[in-house]
DNA sequence: AATGAATGAGTGTTCATTCAT
DNA sequence: GATGAATGAACACTCATTCAT
């Protein structure tokens, strides 16, 4: 994705702000401040608000995808493939906290066109996860039946990342990728079944 | 907790719309609407829109730790009770889908001294599910280090039910109980450990 | 005047009130409370806020008018009937701080109809004022010309006590009426009048 | 004192309504109106209604003590600096009606800092006015005590201008001054003294 | 006499947006 | 590219007032 560097920078403090204060609360006179310009000058670079935080989705979203698809593609066993997609969606949000909080929080907020089109982005990244579940339960290394939802189940959680990670704590990058895999993985597999002991 | 009927029944009118448009994005004198009285009539019963916001997230979670504290008394293997605080903390999830939704994804809205006083709450609580964590790791049966860290991860996990859950949607209750419990008890076992390694 | 004592008491609790906070920015629940009653209470004595005020300012015009129509009716020297006057204006006004502020500072905020009742009745004061001016210019005692206006400005300044008298203050009622009285008479001799040295 | 010439305008009118309405009861939308702006623009020259309402008061105490300190510094005999001092009181006064009146009449309306902050600068002036009373005192030209209290009856009644001027009136601005130089001198003479004899 | 609950008109204030310069 | 000034629609909130009980 090419974008001029000034947009980009506006963006970026744009998803720091709204992740501190939420799109509905954030001002674009803040933003401004932040930005080192003028209240009106925002509007030279973008055309409202609401483009501006469809922009900051677009772009994660697109993002996310592309390397979400390079996983994909490649050839390798679903298991190693499931953890790939993982430690590519963990790493991605850890990197991008802000932008990928916002996106992940803010979807209400959009009108209803962008809505529509963000959503269609949103689950065209989702399919793909799902595939690799669905290679999974063919070659019956899994053991699940509802693909779909056990897949906004893991994403949601690796998602989660964005609400409590912070860099002085004491988990890094790989502990956490590390954790959700596990946890993932576990629950692929089928175990725990007879959990209550019977 | 006591509380007045007709404020309850606010309460939740609020928690529906706060979940929908987001606290800041929704207006009074919809929640007035919704909640079949006139708009200046809320005040009589809260006295601002925080106000709102805040009972909403203490109530939610004077609930839940009603609840979780319940099972942390009862005397039962660690792994039977980890299972319990899952169980316990999705159901109330999906029985207060709203209320929930907006306990968990609101927190940046609340004035300073709410903040705090919610965050301290919601400390309380996640201490209870850390402690069960750090007793399956005493008797050796969870393999984890940080069960801090970690217990958030399985929280924030389950919490994501509010998310995505849908009535008409194929899983019930107890599936995603079973997901949920599966995730984490294959996590805590420590499965998975040579991803890597084919 | 026979007022109801329920009723006068609120009225002096509502020219507290006022004096106070002003007539506009004090509240009825403000004035119920210290009235130790409920809100809507109020209107089983008072038709509504402006009668209130209504009241308080017809009440103490009346009275104020009833004790000068007193010194007015004496026969006596006029030099000493205006010291009376002032003794009889100053004397009320420090007795009756509250009401003789709100009824001198407020009829602004009075409806049309109120405000030229009272205007009259404030008219019907001064110019029991202005006739003992007019008497001692006709006597020879008074060196002034515009009884009128200078009667206003005697009484304003009068009026004025009630703007910084303060009971704990080194000032008592007759030193006060006393510096009135000089200020007043000095003026109406002519004094001072070639003040500029020439 | 610098004042960007809208904002001037702006005070300018606020201080006509606020006299008309009082400031509560005045409305920013009305002032809007008046100064030919429409209703949130204010906001952008004052950051509420009572910076409007603290600008209209520091403006004048400014003004009027840099008045009052030019007559304080000069040598003159002290009957005439009196004298001067009324008269720069009641000019200032007689030709800001509005301004001085508000400044005189709605201090209870300030929020607490910014009473503070006025009191104070009224003390300054109120105390270059006693400063003048205080020399009369030492050269034995003025028969008084209580300079504090008298300078404040003084003030008060030479402030009372802005309630009854009118332009139209038979009073032009030298006789007022004539009035009120003459009723301070006869008081600060200390003459009739034994009034209640005869 | 009094009150709890509600009302609705209005208020100060905010803020995305516009636009001439 | 950027800004100062302005706009107007909308919002949270207030409060005198009403009325059934």
């Amino acid at each position: 994705m090419d974008i001029h560097p000034r947009k980009k920078m506006i963006l970026v403090e744009a998803a720091r702000l709204f992740r501190t204060k939420s799109y509905e609360a954030a001002t674009l006179r803040e933003l401004a401040k932040r930005s080192g310009i003028k209240g009106g000058s925002i509007y030279y670079h973008f055309s409202s608000k609401q483009e501006i935080l469809y922009n900051i989705m677009d772009y994660t979203l697109t993002e996310l995808t592309f390397r979400l698809r390079e996983v994909e593609k490649n050839e390798m066993d679903v298991v190693k493939k499931l953890h790939k997609a993982i430690e590519t969606h963990s790493v991605y949000h850890i990197s991008n906290l802000n932008m990928t909080y916002v996106t992940d929080s803010e979807i209400r907020s959009l009108t209803n066109e962008n809505y529509k089109d963000i959503l269609k982005k949103r689950k065209r990244y989702e399919n793909l996860f799902i595939k690799i579940l669905d290679e999974g339960i063919k070659t019956g290394q899994f053991d699940i039946k509802d693909s779909k939802r056990i897949s906004y189940a893991i994403l949601h959680m690796c998602t989660g990342v964005s609400y409590w990670y912070k860099e002085e704590g004491p988990l890094g990058v790989e502990d956490i990728v590390d954790i959700y895999y596990k946890f993932a993985y576990g629950g692929l597999l089928g175990l725990g079944g007879n959990r209550t002991g019977t």
